[in-house]
DNA sequence: GCCGGATGCGCC
DNA sequence: AAAGGGCGCATCCGGC
């Protein structure tokens, strides 16, 4: 039994709340209050709170030591329902919707801005802002009657309820940080990249290995500008189309060492050296801003600090407080386990109902053991893979698990026609972009020209390498979004269970977490994860065999983990 | 001087 | 061995 309310800030700094019947309609006058957090501390009896923003109420509420259980958050939905009904693009906040149900003129919504280092977050106000609760209201009850209309409502309410609970644990590891020394960190610092130089140039090391570079060219050059180091090969004779690793490792030259090592290190000196540190790192915590369902897949961004983008030798720097350990926790092989119970393939999920490597079992099965190459044939299917070893061993893994392959061809198909593809919840790809509309290219996904007329029909070796790049896209989209479904309803999970316990979420990147917490407290952490990942999954998909298991470690030092 | 695109690389 | 999907971000470069 949830016990709703509703909730609106006002714009003399009071507040406004109603209760909610069943149905989800007022179920009682709207009251107003003078203090936010004070509304909701009164008010423990209530599971689920209905806001328009969780970034604009929670933190508020977060900084004066409030917690709540759920919440609804109305322009999430919003963006959410509007996908799935095929209008990417519409202004997605409250008061667009609004507008809308109303039939006034749609307010645009207000240009996103970029984090800044340190900033709390005091995020812009947008237009509608302050929408009087009853206004609010209204607009949720039609989204009530939309979920109705969705594919699968059901699913389409779990998704709506489960970003909803992702926004309020982003909210919260905004708040906690991960715990970052910056001594150990400046340590790293000095041993990789040297003494740093006064007036803000290269360090010692960068210096050293550019100054190599050069000597193996026999001319001055920066390593670090691509054209020079094109120009450079070109002198030397070896013609490179780019200055890629990949393609430059392969190259017999003496100056490829130290420049391969020369770029690794640039990259650590100017993502994540001092400058970065004196940015981002304060009071002992790293605050990356998490950003739930930041893109189009579902997976979570993160504004500042390239937060899901921490390099492996930096995670030296992540260390708990003294007493304290991390669990850091990381799905197994996630993306087959979440195409098997997606296109409920029966070869598929049987093997992903082991804990087991699943990319060994699949090899066991279609290429006789050579598990590297079952791993590829795989990551191949789901990322579209069009030459290669991985397009070679497509057959194989066709003939073993044709529902599996079958599933991520019909989302290519789709994306190459234009159709709406949409994740296990309902989680929507924009369309491509066409005539008239360019949100879906705003949004990152693959446009171009429209098809010409007559051939607009998927051919097979025929589409238009724009349509192929759509049709990667979404073939790619259902099993990442898919997934990204499933690691919500975790996180909701996870964050239920730790409810008690001094444990803090601190850190989340697509399939894996990080818990801190006191060492008594780790084994129950590790368990939690467990527990909730199993449930994530019967929540997600149903009944289905595919287990999701975790690699766990509980370790004082990020590093330490693999 | 501002801005968008290209380049390149970190993570999954 | 080759170059499929999703991101953020720093830097450079050319256009205005």
């Amino acid at each position: 039994m949830t016990d709703r309310w509703a909730l609106a800030p006002a714009e003399d700094g009071g507040v406004d709340v109603a209760p909610l019947g069943p149905d989800g309609l007022p179920a009682g006058p709207v009251r107003r209050e003078s203090d936010l957090a004070g509304a909701v501390r009164s008010r423990p009896e209530v599971t689920r709170w209905v806001w328009r923003s969780t970034a604009e109420v929670y933190p508020r509420l977060l900084a004066t030591g409030v917690r709540v259980e759920r919440c609804y958050d109305i322009e999430d939905a919003e963006t959410l329902l509007l996908g799935h009904e095929g209008r990417y693009g519409e202004p997605r906040s409250a008061a667009a919707a609004l507008a809308r149900l109303r039939g006034g003129p749609v307010p645009p919504d207000p240009p996103q801005r970029a984090a800044e280092p340190g900033a709390q977050s005091p995020l812009f106000e947008p237009a509608g802002a302050h929408l009087p609760l009853p206004d609010l209201l209204a607009v949720y009850t039609e989204q009530q009657r939309r979920h109705q209309e969705a594919a699968h409502p059901d699913r389409m309410r779990l998704l709506t309820a489960a970003e909803s609970a992702g926004m309020l644990v982003a909210a919260e590891m905004n708040r906690s940080g991960l715990p970052w020394s910056a001594e150990v960190h400046r340590a790293l610092l000095h041993e990789l990249l040297g003494e740093r130089y006064a007036g803000g140039g290269e360090p010692r090391r960068l210096a050293e290995l550019a100054d190599e570079v050069s000597a193996a060219f026999g001319r001055r050059v920066r390593p670090d500008l691509p054209a020079d180091v094109v120009r450079a090969f070109a002198q030397a004779g070896i013609k490179v189309k780019s200055t890629r690793r990949w393609e430059i490792e392969s190259v017999d030259h003496p100056a490829v060492a130290p420049l391969l090592e020369y770029k690794k290190l640039y990259r650590i000196w100017v993502a994540h050296g001092w400058s970065w540190l004196q940015d981002w790192v304060r009071d002992g915590r790293f605050r990356p801003e998490f950003l739930a369902g930041g893109t189009v897949t579902g997976r979570w961004v993160t504004n500042g600090g390239g937060g899901l983008q921490i390099p492996k030798v930096i995670r030296r720097a992540v260390v708990a407080d003294p007493g304290w350990r991390l669990v850091v926790a990381d799905a197994d092989q996630m993306e087959p386990r979440v195409l098997a119970a997606i296109s409920r393939d029966a070869g598929l999920m049987e093997v992903a109902g082991r804990d087991s490597d699943l990319y060994q079992s699949v090899s066991d099965r279609a290429f006789s053991g050579d598990r590297e190459e079952a791993k590829i044939a795989v990551l191949g299917a789901v990322y579209g893979q069009t030459s290669g070893d991985g397009l070679k061993n497509l057959a194989a893994l066709r003939r073993r698990f044709p529902k599996a392959v079958a599933y991520v061809d019909e989302a290519a198909r789709a994306g190459e026609e234009g159709r709406l593809v949409r994740t296990w919840l309902g989680r929507t790809c924009p369309p491509a972009a066409g005539s008239g509309e360019d949100t879906a290219e705003e949004a990152g996904i693959p446009g171009g020209e429209e098809e010409p007329e007559g051939r607009s029909g998927w051919v097979p070796g025929y589409a238009s390498t724009d349509s192929r790049a759509r049709g990667r896209f979404a073939r790619n989209f259902v099993v990442q979004g898919s997934a990204a479904d499933w690691a919500l309803l975790l996180l909701a999970a996870l964050r239920r269970a730790l409810w008690d316990m001094a444990a803090e979420l601190v850190f989340f990147q697509h399939d894996e977490v990080i818990v801190h917490c006191p060492a008594q407290e780790a084994e129950a952490v590790v368990q939690a994860i467990r527990d909730s990942a199993a449930l994530a999954g019967r929540l997600t998909f149903g009944d289905t065999p595919v287990r999701f298991p975790f690699t766990a470690a509980v370790v004082e030092c990020y590093a330490d983990a693999k």
